[in-house]
DNA sequence: AGGAAGATCTACT
DNA sequence: GTAGATCTTCCTA
């Protein structure tokens, strides 16, 4: 089942949370979340909508949720999901998934044979699922793009952002404990 | 024109 | 496991 939009518009923090185990789904390919970080706009040096930040970015993120916010960094697209409370500003970034089907299609996209190295890391998994700017604001309660409900049961953990220069100590990142495809413990 | 960016790969200690 | 080079887009001067 896909999820509603309703989903999406909850505090980021929480969305970012309740994502993991849930599945991505991109033509043949699908894949479960297992590693996610939230990301807000204003107040927090690390978002890419902060301040000067692309107006893109600013602009989707404050857009309606449930959109795909894609964006380049060091020759790599990154996937974010917009979510936020009403009158909020704020989108949960998709670090790394655990393929599920259509693996040959991936494999062939990242040119590499090793399942753990295909998509745990948020630039490989854009890559891997064939995404890129293309689907910058996509509604992900459309058909193309789209993530569905799951009910698996797993712990989840909760850590500091990595990767970034600014706003750290902020404990906005989840991964679901033991997990192979989580791009780092 | 120059720099920064939420990363990745490769080559080492 | 850590370190350095390098990739592309967008922002600011």
């Amino acid at each position: 089942m896909k999820l509603p939009r309703k989903f999406y518009s909850k505090n980021t923090k929480i969305v970012a949370r309740e994502l993991l185990g849930k599945i991505l789904v991109h033509k043949k390919c699908k894949g479960k979340i297992v590693e996610t970080e939230a990301y807000f706009g204003k107040n927090d040096p690390a978002s890419r909508a902060y301040m000067g930040r692309p107006k893109f970015c600013v602009k989707l993120m404050n857009d309606k949720p449930g959109k795909a916010l894609i964006y380049m960094v060091h020759n790599n697209w990154l996937f974010n999901i917009v979510a936020h409370e009403k009158n909020e500003t704020g989108a949960v970034l998709i670090r790394a998934l655990e393929p599920l089907e259509g693996i040959k299609i991936m494999k062939k996209r990242r040119g590499v044979n090793d399942i753990k190295n295909l998509t745990n890391g948020p630039g490989k998994l854009t890559k891997a699922f064939g995404i890129d700017k293309r689907h910058n604001g996509l509604d992900l309660t459309k058909d193309n793009l789209f993530i569905e409900n799951s009910n698996e049961k797993f712990e989840i953990v909760n850590t500091t952002r990595i990767g970034i220069s600014r706003g750290k100590e902020r404990l906005l990142r989840f991964y679901i404990k033991d997990n192979e495809f989580v791009s780092k413990k």
